[in-house]
DNA sequence: AATGAATGAGTGTTCATTCAT
DNA sequence: AATGAATGAACACTCATTCAT
């Protein structure tokens, strides 16, 4: 591949990503070809048809969450515990351009290929939460699963950023406090959402 | 407004109400018009204009949710404990078609009618999480945006159910066991979902 | 259907029939709404997509011709011999629009309705020259199958018009003489194309 | 003109050729240059645009025939009788790709380089066809623009092929007898296409 | 008041043609 | 001279909206 084509390819991925961030899955190809200064034509030298960009954002976007989960989830990983592998984990998920807006979340759920990486994800995630648990660095009173839950929460929303104090909190209050209560009626007032 | 117009209205309300929820925000608006057994003429007799529509219908339900809230959160209310009374709000929750698809949420959400509405359901709900800690009958060791965030996964998610075995658990995890103790340490690792 | 409706219907098939025989299968439904003098949204009200748009006009064109052709080849048909028979099929041939332009031809041949129209019409030349061998009016020396060809060459060129020369040399050359003789020899030299 | 260059410009007539024969006017350049093994660039390097190689195709095709025609109208060419002479032209006509699809005919048949060159090989074809029915080989009960428009009928045909067995029977019917007679009243009825 | 036909701007997509590599 | 990437006008088709019936 030639060394432009392969530069537009990329510029198209990031006009892409931001068209559809900022106006969901109705950015149309001619908008995108606009924000990549190219024309309508070379997204489709690129990509076969529309779903196959969507697709292939998608698949980055999650392959790249995924990577970073696996590398994350090998014991033999930087992280010191558990609780810090998964927190480092959610923290690069928000980082990542994972909170597509739902509509292109919703375009791209259909497709074998997305739905695989997300199964994969969740199973990496849930099995961080359960090690986490065992080691005891993770509250062990809620299910793994209802935890997950709070992590997409936390994560997925539209809008979600790195830096968000949701998550921060989140990860104080999953976090076995360190005197070794989660002692009942600890008052929690000031995390709201 | 004469009867049969006003039952034209309703029928209209529901009939875009099942085919968002079936295919999304890509309903248009001939097939809601079909469902309805309605021309689009008279579609738009009723609603100026699809957005109209679509505000009517997240106004609706939420309005009808926040109705329903408001009452439960009154102290005189007939639940026993504010607990109870939470739980009742989110399980008419799950009975509102508020689980709309993603698409339709992301297509109302800009508008600032549907906002208002959906921050003074968030401080209402908020506000009974918080009694229900004071009260003792939930837990007090989950930040009550945390639960907040955790009811929402359990509701909101496209397909949620009324009689949803998640939302079921989740009280049930939420609940400040009878003898008294939410002991550290209890392992949840079985209650995946 | 409302009375305007299937005015415009009509109109849209009209304008098609101009549109493909001065343009060809190339002519664009644009322009083909702009004939008519209506938008192109009305074109697809019509009709399905532009394949369908074609089918209908082949099938008008040729099921008029075999309607037709099977009313001349019932036995009590007003013609005095199967060879005026076929003579009036052949005329009538070149009045309806079937000379379309050879590309619409080609766009339509695959169709199953189309095929089958073909086909049937086919037989029903085939079996009058046949027929017209048998009682002696169309010369017995040349095989049916090259008749037809000839016919097919005389009617179906792009351009063939009802009072054609080339039709009615044709029908001269194919006659028995009324004297008992296709004597060899007799010189054509003035019947060429 | 360079050596490889003339060579890519007959890889690129023959690719186009297949094309148009395989797949109808539809046939794109950028699909004429795969076949051809070369890239669009190339084609336009030796044709200014796609409707000159339309024409070169076209031009080749039919000067060939006209100039093969023209030979086999000398009187001193090697073909013992006219009536050999068309017949070699025809089957040549045959072999050339003249059978382009209707659809390349079409596209072609505006271009005046092209009807100059099919006026003139009609009228060699028409000239062949007298000269023999005065050399008494080929019967002269028909009209030579009558045969002319059945060896069309035989060779243009989309699929025509050499060894075709109509062109064989044509042959065969056209031929005088060698007992002298096209006796009247010989029926064809078997000889069915 | 209801109907459903007509509108037309907009979308995804293609392809002959040009031009930087 | 060849390549193949980029261009952009054109096409088929959709759908929210309007308006004659």
């Amino acid at each position: 591949m030639r060394a432009d084509a392969r530069r537009n390819r990329e510029v198209i991925v990031a006009a892409a990503l931001a068209a559809f961030s900022e106006r969901g899955a109705a950015a149309g190809m001619e908008e995108i070809a606009r924000r990549a200064g190219l024309s309508v034509g070379t997204l489709y030298r690129h990509f076969p048809d529309r779903s196959a960009l969507v697709e292939h954002i998608a698949l980055t976007a999650l392959g790249d969450l995924v990577a970073f989960a696996r590398a994350q989830s090998a014991t033999e990983g930087a992280a010191p515990t558990r609780f810090e592998a998964l927190r480092r984990v959610v923290t690069r998920c928000a980082e990542l351009p994972l909170a597509l807006t739902a509509s292109l979340a919703e375009a791209a759920a259909p497709l074998p290929s997305v739905t695989a990486l997300v199964e994969e994800s969740d199973a990496l995630l849930l099995a961080l939460v359960v090690a986490a648990q065992r080691e005891g660095t993770l509250r062990g009173d809620i299910a793994p699963g209802d935890v997950l839950g709070m992590l997409r929460t936390a994560t997925c929303r539209p809008g979600a950023r790195p830096g968000d104090p949701l998550t921060t909190v989140l990860f104080d209050g999953l976090a076995r406090s360190p005197d070794g209560g989660d002692e009942f009626g600890r008052r929690a007032g000031s995390a709201l959402v």
